[in-house]
DNA sequence: CTGAAAGCGCTTACAG
DNA sequence: CTGAAAGCGCTTACAG
């Protein structure tokens, strides 16, 4: 498995150089007190030598890692990261970490023994800070992070919105938006599809909506999802059993509408003649539904780069307010 | 931010106990050759104080780091991770690696600049093997990967294949037998849309898809795609115009097929009665089209479990042969 | 079975 | 501006 070059040192690198070893060090890290010659002189034994610094000595000399974890705090059933949001959001917090040259360590955080996992390694030392991903609100991992005394930041309000810094978008005002645009339309029964009651965005959504609803002075029909499309399929089906002559459904994200539209088109229903849908999140797929799926536009991958920068903000000094992003409605075909 | 206690270390525990520091490091790494006696004051001693070993310490003085890559090889326009196939695969191979006790380091390679930070970073002796998801024949990171000397195995055959191991779907099976399936349900003029050329799984979807033809003394229509929703949809368009008569289509991905079922419905076609469609895949996604597609199945998450498991087990001197899973056609409604 | 000592490859005060 | 030396927190032959 590969010659197994035995990789330089500085110290080979000094040896050749005809240099101590600080000034390599010096060199190497670009310290501008360094006498031109012998940088020069460094700077070609490095490349002589294809010498590439040790990062684990450096770790372990300068008490940091440079590395960042993201952390998935994935329900054991996997219900994230089926989700088109987890490569948005992944993606996008690794982006803007690598550019801020950090490392990025992925931890899925599912079962209780990767729980422990996670809770260790960020013990053991092995990260500057963490940027979590927290799925559900009895999720014990957020307030085992926060004390942790590392920089930390929430991908999403937690539960327990206090333990640490957080992006969101504005699911209240999303949502809200949705709900008025289904009554605009003349929608009379106006039902609603909620993701996990323990989930802060959940409640946000669900909770617009009633509000909405309340101040038009209409009933609340709802039943509960998962934010898949499996449950959205499911909690349709309940929703036409209890009140078959609803005209619209909110629909907490577009997994959810994915699976209503499915059912809502084996009940011979039209969509969007006799029942109305907006999704929420305007994932890509929103554009392949039929007809196309009207919903809230929530860039998760946006989000995500605005969580990781709020993180790198707070090593130098940044603030650590939590910050909420906009929604806007997408009127497509469906509502 | 934090209270910044400073955590203690193996010494500590040595003094607490009253032992010495080898002897602490035996416990710890649960080294049999230790006196029960020791053993208890030590574990006490453990427990007390709270430690937990600093790895970075450990990695310089073992010069193993316990980590293990995943590097993406993204193409800048994003094209895998927009994929669901992305989520199944790091979250797969990441379950796997962590059960077997790795640290798993995820790094996407999309620009000219995070290639070379990936490979400074496998050269700085970060890890000790890599896994790798390269989406584009042209990509010349697997070659460097290849000849760092550690581990190293790819998700799906290279265009190079001989440079590592690498776990892969039956793409030629697979696809053959949707395109039997079209033949055997009488349809004549068979069209497909294929992946981007570049990349073997495209390349071996498309050769089955013409063999296949050819044995029947059919001729083979093609648009090229590049897995995508809207490649699919724009490559629907290109076919409808080139051959109107058209009466079946395999596309070489769900997502293709999933943009091509839009472009049909929009110009009118019923599927499956004026055109079949087959896909490749079977994501979730492919149950909630309509019609629902049928498709080939070919478990991303299965194949990336089998990925990370090839590379551990090259680590205890395992066969370092390519495995090819095999696939299954899912018949539904589309065809 | 146990411990003293050297070593892993860096960084960083401290003198000069 | 430069270098010798100590130190980061572990592991691991080597004696005993």
């Amino acid at each position: 498995m590969g010659e197994n070059v035995k990789r330089p040192t500085l110290e080979a690198v000094a040896v050749r150089a005809g240099v101590s070893k600080s000034s390599v060090s010096r060199v190497v890290n670009g310290e501008t007190t360094v006498a031109p010659e012998i940088r020069d002189l460094v700077l070609h034994a490095v490349r002589e030598l294809g010498y590439v610094p040790n990062s684990t000595a450096r770790n372990l000399a300068t008490k940091r890692t440079n590395t960042i974890a993201i952390i998935i705090s994935d329900p054991p059933a996997g219900l994230v990261s089926d989700d088109p949001m987890f490569s948005a959001v992944v993606r996008a917090a690794s982006r803007e970490l690598e550019a801020a040259g950090k490392q990025v360590a992925l931890m899925l955080a599912g079962s209780p023994e990767s729980q422990r996992r996670v809770e260790q390694y960020v013990a053991a030392g092995h990260v500057d800070g963490a940027l979590l991903v927290s799925m559900h609100g009895a999720d014990p991992l957020p307030a085992l992070i926060a004390r942790m005394g590392i920089p930390v930041v929430s991908h999403g309000r937690l539960a327990a919105p206090w333990l640490m810094p957080y992006v969101d978008n504005d699911n209240l005002g999303g949502a809200a938006q949705a709900v008025r645009h289904l009554l605009d339309q003349g929608r009379r029964r106006i039902a609603t599809i909620s993701g996990p009651l323990d989930m802060p965005a959940a409640q946000d959504r669900l909770s617009a909506y009633r509000d909405v609803l309340k101040d038009s002075g209409r009933r609340s029909i709802m039943a509960v999802g998962d934010f898949t499309r499996v449950s959205g399929a499911d909690a349709m089906g309940q929703l036409l059993e209890d009140d078959p002559g609803l005209d619209a459904v909110f629909a907490a994200n577009d997994l959810i509408a994915i699976g209503a539209l499915r059912t809502l088109r084996r009940s011979g229903r039209r969509v969007p003649d006799d029942v109305a849908v907006v999704g929420f999140d305007d994932i890509e797929a929103a554009l392949y539904t039929d007809p196309a799926l009207t919903t809230v536009r929530s860039s998760m991958g946006d989000q995500a780069a605005a969580t990781a920068r709020l993180l790198l903000g707070l090593f130098d000094g940044g603030p650590a307010d939590p910050v909420i992003m906009p929604t806007g409605l997408v009127v497509r075909e469906s509502a």
